[in-house]
DNA sequence: ATGGTTATGGAACGATCGGTTCATAATCTT
DNA sequence: AAGATTATGAACCGATCGTTCCATAACCAT
């Protein structure tokens, strides 16, 4: 019947995601999109709405693969709940190149950059990015009893997001590492007492 | 021989603060400066340079404040140094109203907004927020050894970062306190062991 | 070959942005 | 009254923003 798609929506969507990702929603233009993304400003609104509908989706396409994330570290085999949560740490604190990490999570990001501006936007990603402080309650209930994982996992998800502030600020990997290790001490510590 | 100026350069420029601190530097306008600050647009070009120039005397004013703050708590009396750091982090963590502390902290929003999109304002702002940690640093000295002091400083000021995301999310003021008093609480713990 | 669908580039839109200029009025000192 | 400084409002600038529209070309199925 008709002309086919010629390009991969999830393709072109990744690279709309790295836009945002590195530069945040405001400040990325739709021509920074249009070059990222390599399709014609008509093409671009005739499939992703606009801006901010595309926003939204790569948001809710990043927090999915974040949700992935935590159920493979986090739910993948009899480890205990602190080493779960330590591999997790692992993963999107240290794992990834000095570049990818300065990024952030674009999760985060978002939550700063919309609080008090825009408060949809600020809804959506504080919903999405909470799935970690639940991943983190969930996990301490191997160690903990209902009311002590909340606040635990709450203070644990404090850490992380200002972890993910200071990944942007540029502190050493060294220094972090140390920091995941002792944190993740203390609650162990706490449990064997 | 001249005319006075009608307006008080401090209270013109606190207002200016007050709007970046609402809403950031690049979603703040001039139209919104103007407003608040109620000068015409003549005298803001005339007095205060641009929009960028008054950002960083901004910056450096609240930096200002935030420096007074940590003289006042962290180096006013004889109480141990575990003591200064928890009355500093209840004063800018609790004590303001729920309305004033959403806002957070300009210095860490400004951090947050400006990484990987404008270097000078980011290295502006980390600068001045980094005397928050060198704060704690410098009081931890009072418990531990100069190496362990810089460790749990830096491990304290992620923390503090955390926590000033947590309060542009909507964290029950309980659950904060509750957080920072454990934390403290593990850094005497280890103090004592 | 025809018709339906998609991609493309370019022109143009209205709005907003930060910044400049200028003529005028207000207020002071001498 | 004269001169100096400051405040004001309005007009205007060039640039950028996100968005819409349209004519044209490419590609597919029948």
């Amino acid at each position: 019947m008709a002309r086919p798609q010629t390009f991969n929506h999830q393709q072109v969507m990744a690279k709309a995601i790295e836009c945002f990702w590195l530069k945040g929603y405001s400040e990325t233009s739709l021509a920074d999109l249009l070059s990222a993304m390599n399709i014609s400003r008509s093409t671009f609104y005739n499939n992703f709405g606009d801006k901010r509908q595309l926003f939204k989706q790569c948001l809710r396409h990043y927090g999915q693969q974040t949700q992935q994330i935590l159920s493979m570290t986090l739910l993948s085999n009899s480890d205990s709940g602190f080493q779960m949560i330590h591999r997790f740490l692992n993963l999107v604190l240290l794992a990834p190149s000095d570049d990818l990490s300065s990024r952030g999570c674009l999760l985060v990001n978002t939550v700063a950059e919309t609080a008090r501006v825009d408060n949809e936007l600020n809804e959506l990603s504080v919903e999405l990015i909470n799935v970690v402080k639940d991943g983190f309650v969930h996990q301490l209930k191997h160690h903990f009893g209902e009311a002590e994982s909340i606040r635990h996992g709450n203070w644990l998800f404090s850490q992380f997001l200002g972890w993910r502030l200071q990944t942007q600020m540029g502190i050493e990997k060294e220094y972090l590492k140390q920091q995941i290790d002792w944190t993740l001490l203390q609650l162990s510590n706490i449990h064997n007492n």
